[in-house]
Formats: C-alpha cells, sequence, structure tokens
DNA sequence: TGTACATCAGTGAACGCGCGTTCACTGATGTAC
DNA sequence: TGTACATCAGTGAACGCGCGTTCACTGATGTAC
C-alpha cells in the first residue's frame, strides 16, 4: 500500500463571505488523511493542508492549533457515528424492538471497521474526568444513550432483560467495541460477519 | 501534573561481557517513560535515552531502530501481563475454578488501569493480518488461552456455561478490555470497584 | 458614476525545535605471545 | 612478567527532516461618500 496521499487540485478561493466554507474542506482533508494513515499521529496540520491543497497557515484561520483541529475532527466524526446508527435502527420495521438494537450495533461495528483510524481517535481519548456523583456528559455516554433507549423499549415490549436497560446498553456497546478494537489488525477475525455474529451473540447474553 | 521526567543520576557503565544489562535497562526506562506520559508518541529515542541517562547513539547497540524498541517493550509487557493473570489465578483455592478465572480477569484489569499507556500500547496494534484457515498466533492470542483453559475447568467442574469456553473467554476478555478502554479517562466510571464489578457481572452472563 | 478605503480569503517564507539515525571516536578491559 | 593488540561499552557531534506556529503580505471584493 502507498503511502502518497493524493493531493487536491489547485482551489479556487471562496467568495466573499464565503469563508467559513474552507473550515469544512479542512475536515474533510482531515477525515481523508485519517482514512489513508491511521494514527492520530500523522494528522499534522502541514499534512492536513497538503491533502486539503492549502497553505497550513490557513488553517490557523478556523482552528487556533492542531489541538482544535483535531477535536473538532473528532466531534464531527461523532456526529456521523450518531446519526449512522439512528439510521440503521429506524430502517427496521419499529415493532421488532431487538431487531433495532442489533441494527445500531452493527452500523457501530461497520463505521468502526470502515474507519479505524476516526474510531481510534473517537475511543482513545475518552470523555475528560467527570467529578464523582455527576451524570458524565461528553458524545460517548449520547451514543451509548440511543442503545439504552433502544433496550428500554425491548422491556418495555415485554422482551425480558437479565440486566436493566443502562446495563445492558453499557454491556453491549463495550463488548462491540471491545471485539473489534481487539482484533482490529487480525485479518482473520475482522471480517464483517464474524465480528455482526459476535455482536448478536453477545447481545442475545443479556435476554433471559 | 508535572511533564518533568526525572533523569537518572549519571551512570557507571556496565563491566565487560556484561552489555547486555544495558538492554534490560533501556526496558525499563522506556516502561517509566511509558507510565508518566502515556502515548507511543512520547516513546522516542531521545526520551527514552534521556530517562536511562545514556547517549542515544547507545540505544542502536541493542535496538536496531525505533520500531524494534517499542516492539520489545510491547513483547516485555506482554509477559508481565501474562504472568500477573497466571499468579492470580494461582493465588485462588483450586476448588473456586470460578474464582479463578475472575481473579485472572481482575488482575488483567488492573494491569490496564496501573499501566494505560503500556496497555494502549499492546492493544493498540493488534497482531499482524492472519491468512484465513489458520489458527492466529501473537501475545494477544496467548492470554486470552489463559481464560480458555480457566472456563475450560468451569465446564469440567459442572459449572454450566451458555457458550463454549472459547467463546467465553474471548466474550469475557473483550468485555473487560472495552469497559477499561473506553472509560480510561473517565474518572467516575473507572474507579477499581465498579470496574471489577462490571467484569463480574459480564462473567456471570455467560454461566447459566 | 468614480474613487478611496475596509474587509475578506488566503499565502510564502521564515523561526526554532525535537526527532531518528550515522559515524568516527574514547577509554577501559581482556587476551596472545 | 611485560607489551602489543583486540574487543568491549558507550559517546559527542553532526546530518537532514518534518513539524507547529507566526507574521507581514497579496489581491480580490465589497462599501461609504
Amino acid at each position: 500500500m502507498s503511502k502518497e496521499v493524493q493531493v487536491s487540485a489547485p482551489r479556487t478561493r471562496n467568495r466573499w463571505g464565503e469563508g467559513e466554507r474552507l473550515r469544512g474542506e479542512i475536515l474533510a482533508a482531515a477525515s481523508r488523511l485519517l482514512s489513508e494513515l491511521d494514527g492520530e499521529d500523522g494528522l499534522t496540520i502541514r499534512g492536513v493542508a497538503r491533502v486539503a491543497g492549502i497553505a497550513p497557515a490557513s488553517i490557523y484561520q478556523h482552528f487556533t492549533d492542531r489541538a482544535a483541529l483535531v477535536a473538532g475532527l473528532t466531534e464531527h466524526e461523532f456526529v456521523r457515528l450518531r446519526v449512522a446508527m439512528e439510521a440503521a435502527g429506524d430502517r427496521v420495521d419499529s415493532g421488532d424492538v431487538v431487531g433495532r438494537v442489533r441494527a445500531m450495533l452493527h452500523a457501530s461495528c461497520r463505521f468502526a471497521m470502515d474507519n479505524p483510524g476516526h474510531y481510534r481517535l473517537m475511543t482513545a481519548n475518552g470523555p475528560p474526568g467527570t467529578a464523582p456523583g455527576v451524570r458524565p456528559a461528553g458524545p460517548l455516554v449520547d451514543v451509548i444513550d440511543l442503545l439504552v433507549a433502544g433496550f428500554a423499549r425491548c422491556a418495555a415490549a415485554g422482551v425480558a432483560l437479565r440486566v436493566s436497560p443502562e446495563r445492558a446498553a453499557v454491556i453491549a456497546f463495550v463488548g462491540a467495541h471491545g471485539r473489534v478494537a481487539l482484533f482490529q489488525d487480525s485479518a482473520k477475525h475482522n471480517d464483517a460477519d464474524s465480528v455482526m455474529s459476535f455482536v448478536d451473540e453477545f447481545v442475545s447474553l443479556v435476554f433471559a
């Protein structure tokens, strides 16, 4: 696999009042870069600028420094993940409550497998330390809340759970995450089918 | 927290024929460095040399390049993890088959929580891709095999499992890993007790 | 309508830094005769 | 026993590189009068 990264054609600058568009282009370039070279280390100001076809200095009009760029990208990708999970859930007949949960989990696995670099970035740096007693916030919690709601619908529909919906959600997500993360680079164990069936097996464990 | 890293006192060189000792000192220095600055990026040849109190060039007598140093450290830490898990298992009465499995899992969680940098290094770069059909090898598989044996002893002792011992081992380890990895930086959710009880809950799911 | 000025999007060149790696070396300790 | 040489553990200085960041700038487009 080549380490070369495609450099865009020379760009034409945005028109007056459309300067904010470059922010999006920068995030898109960063996202592309992270897909090709996985690992946050490869995600440099200069590298992103090269992919975006702009001068490194231009990035500083939209992000105060490298950390802000990485944070911006992370948030951007979390939105993508949540949207993908919700869409996958909605694609399943609303009567099939268990199927909806499974579909959301599958979507998160697919996201992780399709975007290993992004996923690592998103999960490597967890949410900042949370004071005890306070309900933690952060994008990860939002994702898990999607699953909590899903399991709660199962319980409401009369599907017996061995644990609470909150617990089930954490167990399922943690399991899916662990599975994908641990065998990320193992060709044999990370084909989509075996991951999905592992996750299904996992889910079935929380049901009575 | 200070970013300063304690620099050793000027060292006295090893005696004739004892040059190999420096290899161990280098690994120890690298390990220390990884404890204080977590993240593989901080693990530089020059940084390790500083901590070890030697010249950067000296590292090249024991490791061909930075990658070899990182690989050496990884292997070194995997040995530590396996030893810790085995010792924890042996500390439990051999009649308590379930307790032994739990103890091994707890030991792996404790290792991960005490050495987040090391653990990330060990699990971030999974084993190299394995050809389909071949049983994958690698240090991670060795760790999981410890658990497979543990669950197999449970089954042999008449404790009913909902899945095969192999499956149970993967599920338990993946769950523990996911739990620790996902909430690594979240103060509220990563105190030892809550991790251990989460893992116990997890383990109980695989039993009938 | 012209024209001076303000604002915008974006740049080129330079800075200092820490990095991995190489190379010829130093000085102590062993060995052959 | 002496002495020449080999081997060892480890070093100092230099190399070229890519990085994050800054700063004064350029040229196009809008606005005030």
